[in-house]
DNA sequence: TGACATAAAAGACGTGTTGTCTTTACAATG
DNA sequence: CATTGTAAAGACAACACGTCTTTTATGTCA
């Protein structure tokens, strides 16, 4: 029996890729700054160990050339998404994407609007 | 910072809900026979605890009334899937679920015949 | 240049989860 | 009642997570 995906993304380390998601680039000091709001040395350290995982399950990157090091994302939001859907996808269904999609419409889920939307994006990849 | 949602499935404790989608109701021996092909004293127990944990997370039912125990699923698949995907738009994109789709079909993710299956439900669920 | 402030790096630690197994108590049946 | 199979409880090691401490390195400025 295999653990989880070991490539997840836990919440903290999460807070940490959102900031650089919107900030595009971001030293470990700033970073801190926004999750704990007064930022003191251990809390620095925490952000330093969460970005340590991040570079070590290939979301973020650090560019050792400046200083104070500076990271950036090595991932967009939109590709975690979807990695998450097809580790779902796996784990419930063997790997088809479909049956997620199907769920999904027939949740009642989606607004009228939102449901516009989507035949639009089916229409256009025609 | 919280962890991980406590109602998560692990990969073990996935593979005996399956069993129990499949035979509708079963008795340990029957799931630790079907998950490892010879069932030891010590597997059994293994399932048990999962079954245990399952039960704890209300995903399975216990008949307490016969001999030996029966259980049977207290959630359905497809319930299971919804909660995965709510819990991932919750973590990824505030709890709204149309990133999600959008994400799924941009992706390329789906053959042309998947396509028109999803269009049909689209149509179907004016 | 040397002292000081700041940052990086390494890793220790407590807690919780997961899959496993062992032990103990229990029910049924010949 | 003795045997056999089962249930229930929980011990256990390995690992993941978020946190903090300690040590080392890098700049800055009087």
């Amino acid at each position: 029996m295999k653990k989880g995906n070991p490539q997840d993304v836990t919440a903290a380390e999460l807070s940490v890729l959102e900031i650089l998601w919107k900030e595009k680039t971001a030293t470990v000091r700033v970073i801190a700054k926004e999750i704990y709001r007064d930022s003191a040395q251990s809390q620095h350290a925490t952000v330093q160990k969460l970005l340590d995982r991040l570079k070590a399950k290939g979301f973020v990157a650090q560019d050792r050339t400046v200083w104070p090091r500076v990271f950036r994302p090595a991932i967009q939001q939109e590709e975690l998404i979807s990695r998450q859907l097809q580790s779902t996808a796996d784990k419930f269904c063997g790997g088809a994407m479909q049956p997620l999609l199907t769920n999904l419409l027939r949740g009642g889920n989606l607004s009228a609007d939102e449901r516009k939307s989507l035949r639009d994006l089916l229409d256009a990849e025609n």
